[in-house]
DNA sequence: AATGAATGAGGATTCATTCAT
DNA sequence: GATGAATGAATCCTCATTCAT
C-alpha cells in the first residue's frame, strides 16, 4: 500500500529552497512561543502550524524532538556568552542577561534540567556542552573569593535559580528570580536580553 | 434441583467493599512508583497495572490526574508534618524528613511545582494548599532571626532546593539537595524518612 | 501536554466486554477480506473500519501487524490440518483444500513467503511453526515413493505453486495453481474449503 | 572591472547535459540496490540519493514508480536475450543466466509478479511485454517433445522458479531455485551473468 | 537540466475515558 | 464495587510529489 496523495488540482505555492533559512528561523522562533505557553512537550504539529510550515519542513531540519529544544537553548547560551563576551560586562551583568532569559521562557529553565527527567532524552548530551559553555561564560567574570567560586556551586546556583522560577507570568518569574538569587547573596545586573 | 453457589470460576471472588480502602492504597503506592520511574506523565493504565487493579477503579478513587498526584503529595506532605510534630524535632531535623522526600521521588520534586507549567491543572489549588501545610510545619521550628524568616522565603529556598535537586540516581539527588541547602546557608540533619 | 479527547458529549455506544470475542473474529474476517484485495501492506486502519471497530480495539488484540497476519494464517493452516484429519482424504484431497486457499487469498499466498522478504519481521518464526504444521499435515498422506518423498521437496512444491498464483482473479490463481501441481506431476483433488 | 567567469563554488558546476545518461544509468543502479535491499517498497528518496542525484532528476528520467522498477527488470531482461542470441547457448544455459538474476536480486523475484499484486500498478503492461521477450528468448532454444513445450508452461515454470526463490541469502536463493527447476525436471547451466 | 526544500496527506500508535457485565 | 474491553481523538513520522532557484 504506497502512500499516493490526493492527485492534487490545488496546491499551496511551493516558495523554493529560498525559504529554507527563513523556515528554520521560524521554527526556533515559534518553538520558543509554544514551549513557553506550554511546555516542552508540547506537540511539533503545533509549532509546525504556528511557524506556518509544513510537518516536514521541521523534520527535515531537526530530526526529532530534542533536535529542536537544542536549537532553541542554543540561541539563549549565545545571548549569554555574547553578553559575557562585552568587557564592561561584570559579573552582575551577565546574570542580568541570564536571569532575563529564565524569566523570559519556560524553555530555558527546562532545558537545563533535561538531564534528570528523561531517561530517553538525546537532549542529554547537547544539554551537558551547553552548560559547559554558560559555566565558562559566567566564571570568566567571577571575582576571586566569591562565594560560588568552589567548583559545582556556580552551576548549582543557576539551577537553584531557575528551579525556583515558576510562576504563571513572566513578571511572577523575574520577581522569584531575583528573590533566589537575593536569597544566595549573589548581586544581578538589570534583567535584559543582550543588546536588546 | 437446588441453586449451586458455585462462585464461577472465571470471575475472581467479588472482594466485597472491605477491598476498596486496599485498592486505593495500591492505586497511591503504584503512582509513586510509576512517577518515580517515568515521570508525572505515566500513563494512567501503567499505574492501574502496577496496582493490580482496573482501570474503573482508578477513576472511581481519583477523578482525573491531578487527583492522584494529589494523594501521592498528600502523604508526602503527611510524613513532614509527623515529623514537625514531634517536639523534638528542631529545624534541621524536619529538613532532613523533608530532603528525604525530594531525594526519594521525582514525582515530589515536581509535584510541588504544578502552579507554572500546567495551565490546565486542577492540582493548584490543592497544592497551594499543601504548600501551605509544609511552611507551618517548618516555620513551627525556624528559630528567631534565622536567615530565611522573612516573607516567602522559606518556601523559596525549599523550591530552589526542589528544582535543583535533578540527577538520575538517588544518591545523586540527595547529594544535590544537601549542597543546595548549604548554598543556602542553612543546617539540614540527617536525611531519612519520618520514624522508619 | 498530556491528551485529552474531546470533553464528549456524544460517544457511540460502548457494547461492553461481551463484544471481544465478536471483535476479535470480525478482525479476522475483515483482515482476511483486505488482505485479499489490497496485500498484506494495507493499512491496519482500513482492517479496524472494515471491521467495524476502533483502532484501540484492533491494538488490543493483535499488538503488531505480524499477530494479526499469523491469526488469519493460522485459520487457514487449521483448515488444511481438519482435511488431513479426516481419514478418508488422500493426498489429493489434502491438496485439493490447501489450494483452494491459495486461490481464495492473496493473505495465504504471501504468508508461508515472508521469510525472504522482510528482515523486520516478526512473523518469521511463527511461519516456520505454520509450515511445519502444513508439511505434517500433507506428509501423512503421502504415498511411499511419491516424487515428493525426498526432504523439503514437499514444500518446496507448495512454495512454486503458491509462488505460481497470480492472478487478479480467483478464477484465474485457481487455474494457474492446478496448472502447476500438474506440471510437477502431482494429482489434486477437488479445490473446495473443508467441509464447506 | 571585467566579469570573473568564477564558477561559483558554492553551486557544483553544471554538468551539462552530458550527466543526463549518467545520472539515468545511476538511478536504475541505485535502484537495483535498494530494491535489493529494502524491497520494491523502498522510499524514492532513498533511490536518489544513493544514486547521488536530487530527487526530480529520479522524476524527470523516471515518471512514477513503476517506470523506474520497469527498467531494472529491463535490464536484466536484456541479459537473458543476450544470453539466447549467443549461439552456442543451450536451453540450460540461458536458464542459467535467468536463475542468476533471480538469485541476484529479489526485485526481478517480484517483478515478474506484479500483475497479481498490485491494482494500482502502471507496470502491467510493460511486465507483460518483458515477460513475453523472456518467454521469446526462452522457446528458441526449448527443443522439439520438451516437457515444457506446451503453450504456458514455459513461462509457469518460471513463475514457479521465482515464486520458490525465497530466502535471505544470495546463497539460499540459489540453492532454492535450482532444487526447484529439477523438482520440474528441467536441466539448468551453471548460474552466472551473461559474459560476466 | 539539476537540485533539494516544501508540502501535506496518510498511516501507525498511544492513551484518557466510558460503560456493559 | 470491580473489571477490563471499546472508543476514537491526537500525535508522531514518513514519503510521494511539486517547483523555485
Amino acid at each position: 500500500m504506497t502512500q499516493s496523495p490526493v492527485p492534487d488540482e490545488r496546491r499551496p505555492p511551493n516558495p523554493g529552497p529560498k525559504a529554507a533559512a527563513r523556515n528554520r528561523a521560524a521554527l526556533v522562533a515559534a518553538a520558543r512561543e509554544v514551549y513557553a505557553e506550554h511546555g516542552l512537550d508540547a506537540p511539533l504539529s503545533a509549532i509546525a502550524r504556528r511557524a506556518q510550515v509544513g510537518q516536514g519542513v521541521l523534520y527535515r531540519h531537526f530530526p526529532d524532538r530534542a533536535a529542536l529544544s537544542a536549537a532553541v537553548l542554543e540561541e539563549n547560551v549565545c545571548q549569554v556568552e555574547e553578553a559575557a563576551a562585552a568587557e564592561e560586562a561584570g559579573l552582575a551583568g551577565v546574570l542580568g542577561v541570564l536571569t532575563w532569559h529564565m524569566a523570559e521562557s519556560a524553555a530555558f529553565i527546562g532545558l537545563l534540567h533535561v538531564d534528570a527527567e528523561s531517561g530517553d532524552s538525546g537532549i542529554l548530551p547537547y544539554a551537558l556542552v551547553l552548560s559547559g559553555r554558560v559555566e565558562r561564560a559566567l566564571r570568566r567574570h567571577l571575582p576571586d573569593g566569591h562565594r560560588l567560586e568552589a567548583a559545582g556551586d556556580l552551576m548549582l546556583a543557576v539551577d537553584m535559580v531557575s528551579g525556583a522560577v515558576t510562576g504563571p507570568s513572566r513578571e511572577e518569574r523575574e520577581r522569584r528570580a531575583l528573590a533566589a538569587w537575593r536569597l544566595l547573596g549573589v548581586e544581578v545586573g538589570p534583567v535584559r536580553p543582550f543588546e536588546a
